[in-house]
RNA sequence: GCCCAUAUAGCUCAGUCGGUAGAGCACUUCCUUGGUAAGGAAGAGGUCACCGGUUCAAAUCCGGUUAUGGGCUCCA
């Protein structure tokens, strides 16, 4: 007699065992008909479980993440059975849910192509209008290996063996085609009816560059047909927003063949630029930062005592001269090693934080690059803090402070916060690495920071903090970052006057709030979409003349503002005020300064936004006051 | 680096069966002096990414290179 509790605390008695089924069907037709999937005890079960206890019950449906998810997956299992059909030789691997969607991977003689990738959704449309039932089983694994072998799924078989032996694993059947799969699944394919093939990739098997490349194709799943409409629309729009295209729409940076991976920064992005580092500038001044430069070429020995040269040396740029090898810098710690290393330093100096607009260059390998946000040439807002390992914690505690504080003047507070631990390939102590981790972990928790932790994702020389934020599709980029780093000054010769006149060696903290100056203007540009707040926008605002007979007044506004600091243009150009007003909107300047025969006579400008806001006609001292107001560096820090 | 795709005017793109390249916008000149998102006319502009091959003939077919795009791997 299993008694059902339901999520609105509401009690079912049932004679004897039941699916999720019978119990949708028990509260209403129209439940049973959209149930996809059910949660019984927390756990997620196909609507075919059969419940023989008392438990609680949660029908998951469209609606639900859930169910969404369930779709998704069961997508993917109608995409492996449409590629089987059509290509009966064809393997298949791994099918997992992604965000938005499910890719499935295949090993096939030949690459798909875009019709196959048509033939293939027309397959999966079809097989979702014959409306199979999805099937569970249980098989013990080794019978499971071979029967995968036994029909020449090798990739299949190979996945079951590596799970430990004597356990059962589960597999789906539609029509004929047999899946392993944890499941849950929808009860049938008919209730797939909103998908689309979205791309064909190539991808590792198992995630190994060394292993051969199998063919993926990705795809997007919705509970109904309106949610992927509005889903490819959303698409679209984030395409508008892409930081490549706005780039050339304002003139704000090109890439040409002969420079890949490397930025022509044009007066307006520079201009962009600019105002960042401007910005950052005051920040560092305010909180203790002594602004440094060092060489961008140095001698190859210097990386190898470093560690970089045997990490990093087929990504690093290389240069001869005079019989000496040269290594263009990757990376701004051993030259701010140097400038630590001059004089003797004491425990009063401590912490030291130098800090520089570091170039750097790094080969990175050609099919990583991508617009501003992998660059091969590329300038960051590095510091590195010479510490003692009591000032670690307060330090990075401040350093989270400062970057959410920044990062919120930018606009930002949506942070990814990851915490990464010792890599496989590295140098240091065991003992040394458990007290990094430790160290930043604490950081975070004392903030009550959520992050993910990433095990393994450390950089060599220590553990690290990263910050990222997603562009306009959602891809994530890391940004900011503190790293801990126990090795590096002591191979490099570091070492302060402690307290009991002792020599010792300093902790060196290395961090960065923006990461690249490169990759946070592409971020910038797509998160406000080339509508930058006026405090960066490259040009302010414009005067417009409406006739010849303005020109002189449009022309002193223009300089009048320019004297007072601001970015102001004047266009006189012998054109329609409607053309003018189009052509700037376009550009995404903040404010356009209408200037007729009234204008001329009253000493005044007609403001109108990019926004297409008329504030009216104003004084040309209230317009600087507005623009005054906007254009002063934000707050961070005070 | 690996897989797939793409490369035509400053930009966005068309170019069928191989027969010496086209549109819109932008640009230049002229007309127009017009009050809140495109005034009109004329003109100029291309070694069809690069190298090689097939062919009487290549933007077009084939091979290679480079770059870009989407993924994968990598990312100090």
């Amino acid at each position: 007699m299993p008694e059902i509790t339901l999520p609105d605390g509401s009690r079912r008695q049932f004679p004897g065992p039941v699916t999720v089924q019978d119990v949708a069907a028990s509260i209403g037709a129209g439940l049973a008909k959209a149930a996809l999937a059910g949660r019984v005890d927390g756990r997620l079960v196909d609507t075919s479980f059969e419940i023989d206890h008392d438990a609680s019950l949660a029908i998951v449906t469209g609606r639900d993440e859930d169910g969404l998810e369930v779709i998704r997956h069961s997508t993917a299992h109608l995409l492996a059975q449409a590629v089987k059909s059509l290509f009966p030789t064809a393997q298949v691997t791994i099918g997992p849910v992604v965000e938005s969607g499910f890719y499935y991977d295949f090993s096939f003689e030949r690459p798909f192509t875009p019709d196959d990738l048509a033939a293939i959704e027309k397959k999966m449309t079809e097989l979702a209008e014959r409306d199979f039932t999805v099937s569970r089983s249980v098989m013990p694994r080794d019978e499971a290996v071979e029967y995968f072998k036994g029909i020449g799924e090798a990739y299949k078989a190979e996945i079951i063996a590596s799970i430990p032996q004597g356990e059962h694993i589960s597999l789906y059947k539609q029509g004929d085609f047999v899946d392993l799969c944890r499941g849950p699944h929808v009860p049938s394919t008919g209730r797939l009816k909103a998908f689309k093939l979205m791309k064909i990739a190539g991808a590792y098997w198992r995630g190994d560059s060394r292993n051969e490349m199998l063919q993926r194709i990705y795809g997007t799943a919705w509970a109904d047909p309106k949610a992927l409409k509005d889903y490819l629309h959303k698409l679209e729009e984030a395409e508008k927003r892409d930081h490549r295209k706005i780039g050339r729409q304002l003139d704000l940076f090109h890439f040409q063949e002969e420079a890949p991976g490397m930025v022509f920064w044009h007066e307006k992005g520079w201009t962009i630029w600019q105002q960042i580092e401007q910005y950052m500038r005051g920040v560092l001044r305010r909180h203790g930062y002594q602004e440094v430069r060092c060489p961008l070429i140095l001698d190859t020995a210097l990386w190898r005592r470093s560690g970089h040269w045997d990490n990093f040396k087929e990504n690093m740029f290389t240069t001869e001269s005079e019989s000496r090898d040269y290594a263009v810098k990757p990376m701004n710690c051993p030259g701010h090693v140097q400038i630590f290393n001059q004089g003797i330093k004491s425990y009063r100096d401590l912490p030291l934080r130098l800090a520089e607009f570091g170039s750097c260059h790094r080969n990175e390998p050609s099919g990583s690059l991508h617009g501003l946000m992998r660059v091969r040439a590329f300038v960051q807002d590095d510091a590195h803090i010479f510490c003692t390992e009591d000032q670690i914690q307060g330090e990075v505690s401040d350093f989270i402070d400062l970057l959410r504080r920044v990062y919120a003047d930018f606009g930002f507070t949506d942070i990814l916060v990851k915490l990464s631990t010792r890599p496989a390939k590295r140098v240091g102590a065991e003992a040394v690495w458990d007290r990094a981790e430790a160290a930043l972990e604490q950081a975070l928790r004392d903030k009550g920071l959520e992050f993910q932790l990433q095990p393994g994702e450390g950089a060599f020389y220590g553990p690290k903090i990263e910050f990222s934020l997603r562009d306009c599709l959602d891809r994530v980029w890391q940004c900011g970052t503190i790293q801990l780093d126990f090795s590096m000054p002591e191979r490099l010769g570091a070492e302060y006057v402690a307290e009991d006149n002792a020599r010792r060696v300093p902790v060196m903290l290395h961090r960065a709030i923006l990461g690249s100056m490169e990759r946070f203007i592409g971020i910038l540009i797509e998160h406000h979409a080339g509508q930058f707040p006026t405090w960066l926008a490259p040009v302010q605002a414009v005067t417009m003349s409406i006739t010849d007979r303005q020109a002189a007044y449009a022309r002193e506004v223009a300089e009048s503002l320019e004297n007072q600091g601001f970015r102001v243009a004047p266009d006189l150009r012998n054109e329609k005020i409607g053309l003018k007003i189009r052509e700037h909107t376009l550009q995404r300047v903040p404010y356009l300064l209408v200037i007729g025969e009234r204008e001329v006579e009253n000493r005044s400008v007609a403001v109108r936004t990019r926004k297409g806001d008329d504030l009216g006609a104003m004084s040309i001292t209230e317009f600087a006051a507005r623009l005054r107001q906007e254009s002063v560096r934000l707050g961070s820090g005070e």
